[in-house]
DNA sequence: TGTATATATGTACATATTTACATATATTTG
DNA sequence: CAAATATATGTAAATATGTACATATATACA
C-alpha cells in the first residue's frame, strides 16, 4: 500500500469506478500511467480492500468496475491521520526559466506562451468541472457541510483554478517584461 | 542526460556550485535527493558537460565545485528548444481531501492548518531570498533585460510566493468553511 | 558522553514511475 | 481505405527516485 493506492480508494469513496476511470479522475492530483494503476487495483482486490464485478458492454470493451469494501474504507481511515508526505512538483519548464539569461529571447516568450494557452485551457476545463457538480454542491460547500459528496470535489477545484490562474498571471507578467526590450521581432 | 541533470547545468549557468549546493538550490524547482544527484555529475563530468576543482575546507569536508563547460552551455541551448514536459505535482494531502467526506473532522482542520503553516513559512523564505537579490536585480527585472544574471530567479521566486499565498487563501478559505459547522471542538 | 544537525560525497538496494509491447472494438480524421 | 483516437485491461522492461548504509568533521544539546 503506497501514496497511490490509498489515492484510489480515495476515490472509491465517490462510488464503484473502472480502472480506467480512476486513471482518468487521479490525473490532476496526481499523475500515473495506467499500467501502474491496474497492477495497484490487482494487488487491493487480493487483499480485500476492493472488490470488482466484470461489466459487459456493447459498442466498448468489457470492465471491472471497482467499489470499497468495509476493509477498504478501514484503511483509508487509518491512513488519513497518518503523516502526510510533502508535495512533489517537477517542472521542466521552470529549469528552463532558471537559464533563461541564456535562451533566446524568442524562445523564452515561447515557454511563457505555451503554458499560457495550458493554464487557460485548465482553467475552463475545471470550470465546467464545477458547474456539472451542480448548485446542491454549491450550498452544501457554502454551509460547511464536508460530508456532503462533492464537498471535497468542490474544494479540490477551486483550489486548481486558484494555481492555474496565479501561473497564468506570471506567466503573462513575465511576457509584458519581456515585451520592454524588443530583442528579436515582437510579431511571431 | 535526463531532466534533472539538464536542470543541474541550468543552475550551473550561476556560477561553481558544490553538488551539495546545487541538491539544495534545486529543491524548490525539482526534488531530488544527494544519492540521485550525486552520480549525474559524475556522468557528466565523463561526457564533458562540467568539470570540477577538488576544494578543502578546514572546519568542514572538503568538496568539488563544479562548473560548466563550453560542451556543457552547449548542450544547455539544445535543450531549452526541445518540447517541455509537462508538470509533474504528486500532493498527498489532495488524496486526502477528495475523501474529506470520510474524515474525522479534527482530522480535516489539523491537514489544512498543518499546510497553512507550510505555506506561511514558505512564503517568508522566498522573500527573505528576493530581499538577498537586490534592489539592481528589481531594476533589471522592472526593466526586462533577462540577460541579467538573478532575472531567473527573481521571477522564479515571484512565482513560488503567488503559488503558495494562493494556497495559503484557499486553504484559510476551508478552514473557515469547517468552522461553520461545530461538529466537534472548535478550540484545540 | 551519546544524540542530533549541518556540511560534504558517495554507493547499494528497494520502490515508484514511465515507456513499450500486446490485444480488441468503435469512431473520427485524412 | 489507412491512421489516429478513445475505450478498456494487462505485462515486461527501463528509468527515475527514495531509503539506507558508509565515512569524516564541527557544532549544539541534553
Amino acid at each position: 500500500m503506497n501514496t497511490l493506492s490509498y489515492g484510489l480508494l480515495a476515490l472509491l469513496t465517490r462510488g464503484p469506478r473502472s480502472g480506467y476511470e480512476l486513471m482518468q479522475h487521479i490525473q490532476p492530483i496526481w499523475q500515473a500511467k495506467h499500467s501502474q494503476i491496474y497492477p495497484l487495483l490487482a494487488l487491493m482486490e487480493k487483499r480485500g480492500f476492493v472488490q470488482y464485478v466484470p461489466v459487459a458492454q456493447k459498442d466498448k470493451p468489457d470492465k471491472k468496475v471497482y467499489s470499497l469494501t468495509d476493509e477498504g474504507i478501514a484503511a483509508l481511515r487509518e491512513w488519513v491521520p497518518e503523516p502526510t508526505g510533502d508535495p512533489v512538483k517537477r517542472d521542466e519548464m521552470l529549469l528552463k526559466v532558471y537559464c533563461i539569461g541564456f535562451i533566446e529571447p524568442a524562445q523564452a516568450r515561447q515557454l511563457f506562451e505555451e503554458r499560457m494557452r495550458m493554464y487557460q485551457c485548465k482553467i475552463e476545463k475545471y470550470h465546467r468541472m464545477l458547474d456539472d457538480l451542480g448548485s446542491e454542491t454549491v450550498q452544501a460547500v457554502e454551509a460547511g457541510r464536508m460530508e456532503h459528496p462533492g464537498f471535497g470535489s468542490y474544494i479540490l477545484l477551486k483550489r486548481a483554478i486558484g494555481q492555474a490562474e496565479s501561473d497564468l498571471d506570471w506567466c503573462r507578467w513575465v511576457v509584458g517584461l519581456l515585451q520592454l526590450n524588443p530583442t528579436g521581432s515582437v510579431g511571431n
